[in-house]
DNA sequence: GGCGGTTAATGTCAGAAAGACACTAATGAA
DNA sequence: TTCATTAGTGTCTTTCTGACATTAACCGCC
C-alpha cells in the first residue's frame, strides 16, 4: 500500500524551542538572557533557543539548548513545555513556530561562554523588559506558569539543592511570588503535608541562630490542598486566560 | 540593511493543529471524533484538526478547523491552546508538529456533513480509546485541562446556554468531573461566589418541582478560592506532570 | 382546596485548614 | 553569662468546606 505524502500546498514551517530559565541567586529569582548577535533584533536581549533539528523531538531539542546554555543535563532539573507561539510576523525572517519551555534548576553559575551564550546574563524577573521578538509574552506566561506551580505542586524544592531547609524552601516561595510568606504558616504546611519534603536527621548551623533542621525533596508531586498565594496582589492566575491563544 | 534568511540547515515542519471540542449531551460529556478518510490510519476515529496555512496563525487555524466541523463561530465559544507535540513519528508520512486546542461550547448538534466531517460524531469521554495518531495522549491532556479548568475558573458556565439554572451548571460540573457534585454546597458555593454567576430575575419551570432561578454567566474568570475535586478518585491534575513535556 | 411527589433553595453542625501572631528553643559571639 | 539571631512550636480566630437536614415552591391528581 502507498501511503500518500502531505500535500504540498501546506505550509512548511520552522519550529524552534525558546527557554525560560529560572534559578534563584542573590536572593532572587533571575531568568537567563542572551543578547542577539546578529539580525533581527541584534543587539537586543531575548530568551535562549534555537531551531528544531531534522527528526529531532521537541524535547529533546529543548534540552539540547539548555544543555548549550547552562551546561547541565542534570535529570535534577525541571523542564517543561509552556505554549507555542506562531504568529506569522513574529520573525521578521520567515514563518517560525516556536514551542516555549520553562527550565528550573538550582542555583546556577554565571553563563558560559559559547557561541550562543556569549553574552548571556541572569536578569532579575521584575527587571526583564524589550526583548526581542514576543519574548515579553513568552517570558510572563512561563513566569505565571512557575508561580502557578508552586501553589499547587512540590516543584520549589527543585530551585533548592539536595538538600536544604525549611527556610531556604520558603525563600523560594518568596522569591518566585515576589513577597513575604509567613515562616511559621509555611513551616507548618509544609512540614504536615505528607511527602512534601523528608527529614535528613542532620542540621545546617547558622552564625548566630538556631540550627536548621535539614530536608530533602519527598516523593510526592501535588500539593493538594494547594498553598495558595494570598497577601500578594490579586491572583493574575494562568487560569484566568480564558481564552487564551498564543497567536 | 539586508536580512539574512533563516538557514536551510535546519528542519522544515508541518504544522497542524487538533481540536478537543467537548460539549454535553444527554447528561454527558461528549467529544468530537471524525473518522480518518485515509491512510494512515484510515477508519479509525481521531480528532478533528488541519494544517496550518501559509503566513496562518495558530488560533486562526484552530478557529478555521472549528467552523468546518460545528458550523460555528460564535464568540461564546471557548477555545484555548493546550500541548505541542512533535515527535518526528507522530505521523508516517512526515516530520508533523501538532498544535492543539480545547474548544467547549453549550450543547452542540450532531456533526454537519462536510467533506472532512463526513464520518464525525459525538463520543462519550469515557468511551475513547485507539485514536490514530498520539490522540490518545492528545485528548487526555485537554481533557484534564478541561477538569482543572472547572476547579479554577468559571469557565462551566460556557457549557451552558446563556441562561440557565444552578442544577444545570452543576450538572456541567458532574458530566465533566464524572462524578457526583453536592448540591447544597455546590449552590452555596457558586452563589456566594462574586461574579460567577448573576440572577436573572426570572426562574425556569419544571413539572413536578419548584422553579428554578434563572442565571447569566458573571464577569468573573477566576474561581478563588478554588472548587477542588475531593472524592472523585485521587486529583490527576495536569499539575502534577512535573517536567511533562510532549514530545 | 388539599394532598402528595418532585425539585430547588436554605440552613445547621462539625471539622479542617489557613491567617495572624506570640512564645520558646538552640545556637554562637561577645 | 548574656545577648542577638535564627528556627521551630504553639495559640486563637476566621474562613471555608463536607455532610446532611429542613423548608419552599411548584404541578398533578383527587
Amino acid at each position: 500500500m502507498v501511503m500518500a505524502a502531505v500535500s504540498r500546498r501546506h505550509a512548511r514551517l520552522y519550529v524552534t524551542v525558546d527557554l525560560v530559565i529560572l534559578t534563584i541567586r542573590e536572593e532572587g529569582l533571575h531568568v537567563l538572557l542572551v543578547e542577539r548577535g546578529k539580525e533581527p533584533y541584534q543587539g537586543q536581549l531575548a530568551l535562549p533557543g534555537g531551531f528544531l533539528r531534522e527528526r529531532e523531538n521537541l524535547p529533546d531539542a529543548a534540552r539540547r539548548e539548555l544543555a548549550e546554555e547552562t551546561g547541565l543535563s542534570d535529570a535534577r532539573l525541571h523542564l517543561e513545555q509552556v505554549a507555542t507561539y506562531g504568529d506569522p510576523g513574529r520573525d521578521p525572517r520567515d514563518h517560525v513556530v516556536t514551542v516555549s519551555y520553562l527550565a528550573i534548576a538550582p542555583s546556577l553559575p554565571a553563563p558560559v561562554a559559547g557561541s550562543d551564550a556569549r553574552h548571556a546574563r541572569w536578569e532579575p524577573v521584575d527587571r526583564v523588559d524589550r526583548l526581542a521578538f514576543d519574548h515579553n509574552d513568552v517570558f510572563a506566561d512561563a513566569l505565571e506558569r512557575a508561580r502557578s506551580k508552586l501553589e499547587h505542586t512540590t516543584l520549589a524544592t527543585v530551585f533548592c539543592a539536595e538538600t536544604f531547609t525549611i527556610g531556604e524552601l520558603r525563600r523560594v516561595y518568596e522569591a518566585v511570588w515576589g513577597g513575604p510568606v509567613d515562616a511559621r504558616n509555611f513551616n507548618r504546611k509544609v512540614t504536615g503535608t505528607d511527602g512534601f519534603v523528608v527529614p535528613t536527621g542532620e542540621t545546617r548551623r547558622s552564625t548566630p541562630g538556631r540550627p536548621a533542621a535539614l530536608y530533602r525533596a519527598g516523593p510526592a508531586k501535588t500539593l493538594y490542598p494547594p498553598m495558595l498565594r494570598t497577601n500578594i496582589g490579586a491572583p493574575t492566575s494562568e487560569w484566568t486566560r480564558i481564552n487564551t491563544m498564543r497567536a
